[in-house]
DNA sequence: GAACGGATTTAGGCTGGCCTAAATTCTAAT
DNA sequence: ATTAGAATTTAGGCCAGCCTAAATCCGTTC
């Protein structure tokens, strides 16, 4: 049998996504977030930043977080590339919804090996971005730096294209789809309403062209959009 | 994050498998044999058993092997319908040689999820043999006992059809790939050396039709055969 | 029926990865 | 400067799965 491993454990690649999740929104890694994240105590964190340190994959700041090294980035960015080709692969080829496929990419990020992720990625056309609009990192490493703002930054009369969406909450993706909310869909941001209330836009291009929309404040910080113009006004 | 099992646990699975293995190849699954298909040492498999017979899912006769209980082949035969359909998705839909499937199964087998292993299979059109020849059980825990019998054993004279190979040895089946010597080809036995000596087999239907094959006595052990008709002589 | 050899199990130990409870450290407010 | 409260780490424990060494059992042979 001999399963060889193709990485590091499951959890550790998990761990270090995480790490390098956290990092890209700002700042070391704190342990109370990647416990959160992760869904575990605090303490179990703290062991596997002692294992992980102990590898070079982590620099750890007692008591102020972590921080990749680089080799930590490089196996990062591997699951990383790993769990959106995977995506894009069961959604393109399989015909799940984009709603379901997180879930399976999970665990599927840690037993695929390079060369089925290359085989896969071949088989799309090397695709740049993951059905919720994540960019995918080359094979290298290297991966775009998305410049978006949440939908919940973007000024009433500005022009804007929905660019990627959390793909974590697949009640939300659910919500999204049958609202026709996906990547690509141009829009112009006609109202909002004061005390974080909703914000309506005004559908440009997509399947469901020419309607409004009204979002919720918290959903409208999930969509991350890029502005594309300003209205005239 | 959240990582939901899919099963069992990946050991629990192969070692649920391996014992389907031996078992199908008459009587209990003994503790060394299935150290041996596993590659651990003896007293790992004796832990294993313990935690398997207290789970209901072998029985356990010291001293005397183990027998899969109702849920344990159950849930062996799930893992081998995962790992045939992996297989056979692998070869058909994403280029990959019968020699190299294997070990990517392997892993794959326990991340993926039912619904993963329907649709693969629904693309395939509910295939019933993988890459190898072996039968592919259905959802529903039903299996084909295939009634071959391995070409060592075939008189000369006879007429057969390869039917299955064993899918571990990858050097083998590269072997017999270039040989042109996959399920499906249609053979006569034409001669056979004494003292467990070659046998010459020529091939009637395949991509290499009317040559001459001389097969060592034990590669002829593990291509399993069914007897078609029988040459006037 | 005793003894030998091989198979198996038991005993004891290790690592990864999780947990809770307790101790520590850092920060920020007094 | 103290100190309360939150975050973090340490201490100590548990389970799955592996290991080696030692004990035990079983079938066979004498
Ligand atoms: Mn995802
Ligand atoms: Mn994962
Ligand atoms: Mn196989
Ligand atoms: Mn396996």
């Amino acid at each position: 049998m001999a399963e060889t491993p193709v990485g590091f454990s499951r959890s550790t690649e998990d761990y270090l996504k995480t790490i390098y999740g956290l990092e890209s929104s700002g700042g070391p890694a704190l342990t109370s977030a990647i416990a959160e994240v992760l869904e575990v105590a605090p303490p179990s964190v703290s062991g596997m930043i002692k294992r992980l340190s102990e590898s070079g994959l982590v620099e750890h700041a007692p008591y102020r977080g972590v921080q990749l090294t680089n080799a930590g980035r490089r196996a990062a960015l591997r699951v990383v590339r790993r769990h959106r080709i995977l995506e894009t692969y069961l959604t393109s080829k399989l015909g799940y919804d984009w709603d379901s496929v997180h879930e399976e990419a999970e665990r599927l990020e840690h037993a695929a090996s390079d060369d089925l992720i290359e085989r896969m990625a071949m088989a799309l056309g090397n695709p740049q971005y993951d059905p919720h609009g994540a960019p995918i990192p080359t094979k290298d490493g290297e991966i775009e730096e998305p410049e978006t703002i949440a939908l919940v930054d973007v000024a009433v009369g500005e022009i804007a294209e929905l660019r990627m969406v959390g793909d974590r909450d697949p009640d939300v993706l659910r919500y999204l789809g049958a609202l026709g909310l996906k990547p690509g869909v141009l829009f112009e941001v006609v109202g909002r309403q004061p005390f974080r209330g909703p914000i309506t836009i005004r559908v440009i291009r997509s399947t469901k062209k020419d309607t409004d929309q009204v979002i919720g404040n918290e959903l409208a910080q999930l969509l991350h959009c890029l502005v594309t113009e300003e209205e005239v006004g």
